[in-house]
DNA sequence: TTCAAAAAAGATATTCATGTCTTTTTTAGT
DNA sequence: ACTAAAAAAGACATGAATATCTTTTTTGAA
């Protein structure tokens, strides 16, 4: 409920680049899936989505890796929830009833629409960069083992 | 996201009892699975298992069918969600972390938490007969077809 | 130019929610 | 007792999300 398993892979994949990856090195999958604890092919597929809408870069090849773009940082949750789970959850009716609008509510339309709407708005206003806090030590721990 | 086809067949399928049982005849799984135009085993299982919870009564054999019990109008959402979803989404982090807590908050703690808590208390409160409204003669409507 | 490292891509497997079909049990009326 | 109607139960099918395994493409360095 609420959202997917990719989601949290995509989101704690791109943390773990923005951590670390300033400080050297691109990041290989391989690392990541282990530090991650995550299955390494479904993280790449993921990882791989990310680089084709641009919130990363990858270079392929021995010193390859993934790092950060010029945009990583100023991209929105929604944007990762768009690719990981897809945004019809927010325009569809919880009963699945194809004709349900403000004008033609099911008895659970505005109650859904408050809760979804109050989800919209947070994942629209928060960044991958808002996210990222270097300075605690901790960080690293709080997106490791599941 | 955010909730099941379960749980909208679940609560589309006691909203139709209460609102027609009282009429007359109790409601047979063949009337409402054509009227809400819903897999018909599937949603028997469903029904079944709100009978099990006593959420509904059902008779069996000839003029049997399903009618409200003691307690179907103060049967709250969350009830509904704990048997077609389950609890589990609103005590696990959104990020899959087993350790994440208030404690030890993973990178989106907080925020979900907020969500979840909106959502629970939106469908703790809020009980089947708060959704019926038997003076809408729209009512059967917007709760009908998908 | 060849080799090895890395992402990308593709193929297959597993699991779970959803959906369909068949059989069993219960029960009211004759 | 018998029959038919209805829910209950069980067996099987499908689809989507998740997971694993293999092959292809790209590329830096010797």
């Amino acid at each position: 409920m609420f959202l997917s398993k990719s989601f949290g892979y995509a989101l704690r994949g791109v943390l773990y680049v923005a951590l670390l990856e300033p400080k050297g090195n691109k990041i290989k999958i391989e690392q990541m899936a282990d530090k991650l604890a995550v299955p390494r092919h479904f993280l790449a597929k993921i990882m791989k989505k990310m680089v084709q809408e641009d919130i990363l870069t990858s270079t392929k090849g021995p010193y390859g890796g993934f790092s950060l773009s010029p945009v990583t940082l100023q991209t929105k949750l929604l944007h990762l929830v768009k690719i990981t789970d897809g945004m019809e959850q927010f325009n569809t009716c919880v009963l699945s009833l194809r004709k349900c609008n403000s004008k033609n509510p099911c008895p659970l339309h505005f109650q859904m629409l408050q809760i979804r709407d109050g989800m919209l708005a947070e994942f629209s206003k928060t960044s991958i960069g808002d996210l990222l806090d270097k300075k605690n030590p901790d960080f690293i721990k709080s997106i490791s083992v599941i």
